[in-house]
DNA sequence: TTCGTGATAGAG
DNA sequence: TCTATCACGAAG
């Protein structure tokens, strides 16, 4: 089980380092391929720079902790805290089934490979992640929490689907890995590689 | 491309 | 109250 030290380095590091780390849920696990960091400070697209809950959330729980929440009136999302010199969440994004596939599938309405288990939606969808795990630590029981991987490439790029400060790189995925939500950006434009920019479009 | 669906927060 | 917004995804 991967200590709750781990998760008081700061949130990029933090998430960088979550690629290729087996999320265990129940009888249901897969390798981390991608997530995004959020950062409590700076960091307009955090929940905390306009959520009382969120920062009052960061207050009262420990590194390691679940943060989950309910968006679009339908999907449930799935973070990790981060909490040490500075704070944040790390959004999981998507994993490569391990453990627990046929399980996935039947809460996934039989849907397979990158339909199963990418995108932060699909994610909680398939491990059956809802408010009831609000606030569950990560770092107590073998049952639900990560175990460290084998070292992998990661990639960064911009993070998916949010209108504020877009420009920053904070997504980490497995590089080459077809279970991604969103092929890595830099990928489209091999010659010039992935530069942040302000204002930069994904469409 | 369009739209469902609900929690949250801030304004009025 | 009301309105805007939102770390999305399925259907068309």
């Amino acid at each position: 089980m991967i200590p709750r030290e781990f998760f008081t380095q700061p949130p990029v590091e933090c998430a960088r380092a979550l690629v290729g780390c087996e999320l265990v849920w129940g009888r249901c696990s897969g390798l981390v391929v991608e997530c995004e960091a959020y950062a409590e400070h700076g960091d307009p697209a955090c929940h905390t720079f306009s959520r009382p809950s969120a920062r009052e959330f960061v207050a009262r729980h420990r590194a390691g902790a679940a943060y989950v929440y309910f968006n679009y009136g339908m999907h449930w999302m799935l973070n990790v805290l981060v909490k040490g010199d500075a704070n944040g969440f790390v959004l999981l994004r998507a994993i490569e089934p391990r453990r627990g596939l046929a399980a996935m599938m039947k809460r996934r309405g039989g849907r397979s490979g990158r339909e199963l288990t990418g995108g932060p939606g699909r994610l909680a969808a398939a491990l059956g992640v809802t408010g009831r795990d609000h606030g569950r630590d990560f770092c107590v029981s073998p049952g639900r929490c990560f175990l460290a991987g084998d070292r992998v490439e990661v990639v960064a790029d911009a993070r998916i689907g949010i209108s504020r400060a877009k420009e920053l790189p904070w997504r980490f995925s497995m590089a080459d890995s077809p279970f991604v939500s969103v092929p890595w950006l830099g990928k489209r434009k091999p010659s010039r590689g992935y530069q942040p920019r302000l204002g930069q479009k994904r469409e």
